[in-house]
DNA sequence: TTCCGACAGTGGGGTCGCAAT
DNA sequence: ATTGCGACCCCACTATCGGAA
């Protein structure tokens, strides 16, 4: 198959809004390509390479380089090329990717240019991803799409299910099913506003369980032989020699457990989450990371138990086992609450489980199933929201939907000079209307244009939520907003009666410098 | 007919590893 | 030694389509 098959298919998905419009299309290049060819198109087409990302973004990919007339690339000739690409490495290794990305540029009519451009730096942006790819594979296969969906979360992917399902048809599908050593796709969690709201919702009984700011984790055991697994399915094993030998003490001899890494204090306090970041983030030499930050698994969840696969029961079932095969300090601490009182004992738990300095609580139905690869729910987090009235200082140009309207804003507090330090930026929050009135309010403000955005008289505020400040070296203060997103603006409020870096570091004494 | 679940888009800060300077 | 880029951790929120109610 040629490339500007799918570069076509690609922007004719991207022009219609209709999701039943964008599943026929992508069906019809599924079914178009040939068996060689499904294992690149598939990925293609839902906007993932095949080799995960190949250490080139747009830095790499600036230089513009003149199109080819005719459209003569096939898919499995820039694949190759692509694998080359993916293989580069050492000394002059940037020079030879950018003669890689060229030579294959000058190959590519404008369109596919700009289709390879969006693939390569994971920006292909036709309203149509993971879930659509697989609606389109379960119309192009004939296949029911839940069982589609299904297979892709238990084969953690689109393109092997893709495969089977072409060249064998709807039966294929039997074959993916949950496998120990081979990693599922998590289950999330939507949000709630408060413990109690969050037990309203489920409307019954409910495990209030505490949330660690750590890293997701899927754990599998298999005797001996140990995965670690992060949310996307990373392999990071190798970076967590104590987790792996924690794994080998829990009971049963093959499992699949669901859980978080943190780094504690001795007295079991968590570290900021920068520095279980930074220790599960080191590759180059984790014996010594290891011991400057030494990390714990705390799980919460089990797929599988020696042969059984526990998905499909109630949380309830599953936790039981989870309680006969790992021992309490290495489980999330939790309480089950019930009944007329249930909504104010979650609220109790939140509480303290804030004063052990973890991160929320995450509300879960007791009689649900474990929905793999979806934000549940059975499921709800709550963590405590902290709010500011902060300057906007600046603002940035929007993309995509967003062309045209200023979105990104520059957030500041009022420092002791009279001046504002800056304390991060957020395009969160904004409703149609209020990116329209932002728009045109800061123009108003406009100081100077810039071809990013405008900086603007430090006069407009605007209430900030947060949840909470992290240490910054790029900002002046030396702390940042964490997730940072508008509630409203303040008009009513002038500037001079912002809130200030002293008030807000006072508030967060354990982050301030 | 209205409601709501699920998706995709729009970007945020930090940290690490690596190559280039 | 420092800097810049890219990958990947954490993530909130809104708009929209289309099936559920």
């Amino acid at each position: 198959m040629l490339l500007v098959r799918v570069a076509t298919v690609s922007r004719e998905v991207a022009a219609t809004s209709s999701r039943s419009r964008k599943k026929a299309l992508l069906a019809g290049l599924f079914r178009e390509a040939e068996p060689a060819d499904v294992p690149v198109v598939i990925p293609y087409l839902a906007g993932r390479l095949p080799q995960g990302r190949l250490g080139v973004g747009w830095k790499t990919l600036r230089g513009p380089v003149p199109a080819a007339d005719g459209a003569s690339l096939s898919v499995l000739e820039t694949d190759r090329v692509l694998t080359a690409l993916k293989a580069v490495s050492g000394p002059g290794s940037q020079a030879e990717r950018v003669r890689l990305v060229t030579g294959l540029m000058s190959r590519a009519t404008e369109e596919e240019q700009a289709f390879l451009i969006a693939l390569l730096t994971g920006e292909v942006r036709q309203g149509a991803l993971d879930a659509a790819a697989a609606d389109g594979l379960a119309e192009a296969s004939g296949a029911a799409p839940d069982d589609v969906r299904r297979a892709v979360m238990l084969a953690g992917g689109l393109a092997p299910v893709a495969e089977a399902l072409l060249a064998e048809g709807p039966g294929a599908l039997e074959r993916f099913r949950l496998t120990v050593g081979r990693p599922v796709l998590p289950m999330l969690a939507q949000s709630a506003a408060s413990a109690a709201e969050a037990v309203e919702r489920l409307g019954g009984a409910a495990a209030v369980e505490e949330k660690l700011d750590g890293i997701r984790v899927q754990v599998h055991r298999d005797g001996d032989e140990i995965r670690i697994h992060t949310r996307t399915l990373d392999d990071i094993t190798d970076r967590l020699p104590e987790v792996v030998a924690a794994a080998r003490e829990l009971g049963g001899e093959r499992l699949i457990l669901d859980g978080e890494v943190i780094a504690l204090d001795e007295d079991g306090r968590p570290r900021p989450f920068q520095e279980t970041a930074g220790r599960i983030g080191s590759r180059a030499d984790v014996a010594t990371a290891a011991r400057a930050v030494p990390v714990s698994p705390v799980f919460f969840d089990v797929l599988h138990v020696d042969g059984r696969d526990l998905m499909d029961l109630p949380f309830t079932e599953r936790h039981a086992e989870l309680a006969r095969l790992v021992p309490g300090p290495r489980r999330v601490r939790r309480a089950v609450v019930d009944g007329p009182g249930g909504a104010a004992e979650a609220e109790r738990f939140l509480a303290a489980t804030l004063e052990r300095g973890h991160e929320g609580v995450v509300v879960k139905a007791l009689d649900t199933p474990y929905s793999a690869g979806r934000r549940g729910a059975g499921w709800l987090k709550v963590k405590p929201v902290h709010t500011l009235d902060l300057v906007v200082l600046a603002a940035e140009w929007g993309s995509g939907r967003r062309s045209g309207k200023l979105s990104n804003l520059h957030l500041g507090a009022r420092t002791a000079d009279g001046g504002f330090a800056m304390l991060g930026k957020t395009f969160k929050g904004m409703t149609d209307e209020l990116l329209r009135w932002q728009t045109e309010r800061l123009q108003e403000l406009a100081v100077e244009q810039h071809s990013w955005g405008v900086t603007v008289r430090p006069e407009l505020v605007v209430e900030i939520a947060y949840d909470g400040l992290q240490r910054s070296t790029r900002y002046p203060a030396g702390v940042a907003l964490r997730f940072a997103r508008v509630l409203r603006y303040r008009e009513d409020k002038p500037a001079a009666e912002a809130d200030t870096v002293e008030t807000l570091l006072a508030a967060h004494p354990a982050v301030a410098p």
